[in-house]
DNA sequence: CAGAATCCGAAGCGATACTG
DNA sequence: CAGTATCGCTTCGGATTCTG
């Protein structure tokens, strides 16, 4: 990252331009909630999953969340869903573009936590 | 970033090293919730700030939440409470080196969010 | 001025039973 | 197999009043 870029960031934080602030924001809101990274960290580990293989896999979820959290990263094109119509039925979720995307911003997270703990 | 800490990063995740994930969760929460994104913003456009003058900045912001968010701020060392023993009283908060860290990985969550709303 | 205390509604989350 | 529906609990956030 380039150090005019973040001065810009910041500049546009302090003259008021919240747009930075929101899509901030927005972003914290996609892998939000209890189980989300979960999810994604399964997907990442496995390339594609089923239904109960996630439910299995991660431990204490329930049908409720582990479907709702699936629609919300479906509709924030995270996570692709592929159902094939065979018998019994079969659903395979996988990450898209956006989903792989993410994981740098997330190794940066885990890096700045990671550097603010081991060094106090 | 490299590219090879990226497949750690990946690598880490799908070797069952969860610790990858849960240190972004924490960093996650340190920044969560309905205010926190608008208080450190607001200190970045001021610099310093007093308790009053932030709760008639942050339109809608009730005492309790203010108080709450401020307390988990400075308890994770993003920001700096300084009371000042006049009458009456003074408090003013300020970002922290730790604070100020992070906006780097905020602009990071910010261009992500951007680039996947503009393209589409 | 800078909060603390209390109460309340809304939202998030969990447990269970049921369905195409 | 892959969900949906319903219910209840718990946590989060809001409104108001009070205090050092």
């Amino acid at each position: 990252m380039e150090q005019t870029e973040l001065e810009e960031f910041i500049e546009s934080i302090r003259s008021s331009d919240i747009s930075g602030e929101c899509s901030v924001k927005r972003a914290l809101d996609v892998v939000g909630g209890k189980w989300k990274l979960n999810i994604l960290t399964l997907i990442v580990q496995l390339d594609t999953v089923r239904f109960n293989e996630m439910k299995r896999r991660l431990y204490g979820i329930t049908n409720t969340m582990l479907t709702n959290s699936l629609k919300e990263l479906e509709a924030d094109k995270l996570i692709k869903r592929t159902q094939y119509n065979e018998m019994p039925l079969r659903v395979e979720y996988s990450l898209t573009e956006k989903g792989k995307s993410i994981l740098p911003v997330l190794l940066e997270l885990s890096k700045w936590w990671k550097q603010y703990t081991t060094d106090i």
